[in-house]
DNA sequence: CGTGTTTTGTACCTGTAGTTCAAAAATCTG
DNA sequence: CAGATTTTTGAACTACAGGTACAAAACACG
């Protein structure tokens, strides 16, 4: 079958991951991919195609990780509310922890790739999805349970902590302090 | 004096800062620039610099442009109720008006450079405090008139409303259609 | 007008982005 | 082990990014 490859392309994909998520991708160059992965050029481009292919790749793998972790938070035991406030809070030491400031990945590149490339547009539009729908259905508990208003929307309210997640993890990029995102974490428990 | 500019440089700065708006700082060329501003090469570095330098004179510029808009449409009169909910509503139109889904650039900013370069996310995190007083001083005026339960922490619940803003402004880019972000508007005065 | 000063357009330079390719190396098959 | 097949290495290549150098052009001033 010729010659095995040297090298475990999820483990490449996973290190792509890292540069993509901490540079961005018009930053990222290859010749940053292949000091982080470990490979030459060659190897890269046999295996990945180009530049945007194992971009699209780090991207799907992102997907998978984070959409995990955020529904296995949301899963925990526990009132409604308490794991819906788990959860923010541990977005927020998440963040606050990452000395790269890196952020969300799929948050960064729909700000930097979703207006000129319909195909990442749309798998961080699914992942957005993902995320709300995660938060729908946690809702959806907490009104059943009678620990959130059964009056309101389930959709516009997931909607809304989906919005508002989104802007604390962009904050969290130029925050100084934790100050300002345990405010955030505070008003929205309040307000629900 | 020698011979005088044949372009008006804040003129240039807007329109650069229409292509990093719309591109993003990596993506941008000099380039680019240059075909934007209609200026040849010379005449851009010989004003302005370095693309960098250009970049943050577009950025203070976009800030100016932005926080008066923002502040004009929240001292309006009518109720504050009113006043935050025309604010969020002109935002969403906007920003899904916008043929190039360009979003906030503050925010792209934000998610861009703000980790790789610290006075650009000096700026950023500027911006986002002036939007952040603007809503505070419009919930503690809501608060004195009593639309608004003044027991509620006034810092935390703008902080809250900074957050949404982001977030709406990121979702925007890749929504599809405008009912997400209605439900967000509509989550968010349901929760005032 | 002549002189000095600033702008402008073009040409040019260095480095690197993004990719390709040839040849060597490693494995499988028989 | 010979040959087929695949991967690796790393040099090579094209295009362009980002910026500089410079001479000609345009103006102000005396």
């Amino acid at each position: 079958m010729g010659r095995p490859k040297q090298f475990d392309p999820d483990v490449a994909v996973d290190r792509a991951m890292g540069v993509f998520w901490r540079k961005g991708y018009a930053a990222t160059t290859p010749q940053d991919l292949v000091d982080e992965i470990g490979i030459g050029k060659g190897s890269l481009y046999n295996t990945f195609g180009s530049k945007h292919a194992l971009f699209e790749r780090a991207l799907a793998r992102y997907q998978d990780s984070q959409a995990e972790w955020l529904e296995a938070l949301l899963d925990h035991p526990g009132s409604t509310k308490d794991r819906l406030r788990g959860a923010l809070e541990a977005l927020v030491e998440l963040d606050l922890g990452d000395p790269d400031r890196r952020g969300c990945m799929a948050v960064n590149t729909a700000a930097e790739s979703a207006p000129s490339d319909a195909k990442t547009a749309d798998t961080v539009r699914k992942m957005f999805a993902r995320t709300e729908s995660a938060f729908r259905a946690t809702v959806e508990e907490g009104q059943r349970a009678g620990e959130i208003d059964g009056g309101r929307d389930a959709a516009a309210v997931a909607a809304w902590l989906l919005a508002t997640v989104i802007g604390m993890r962009v904050l969290a990029k130029t925050a100084e302090n934790p100050t300002q995102l345990r405010r955030v974490v505070d008003a929205v428990m309040g307000s629900l």
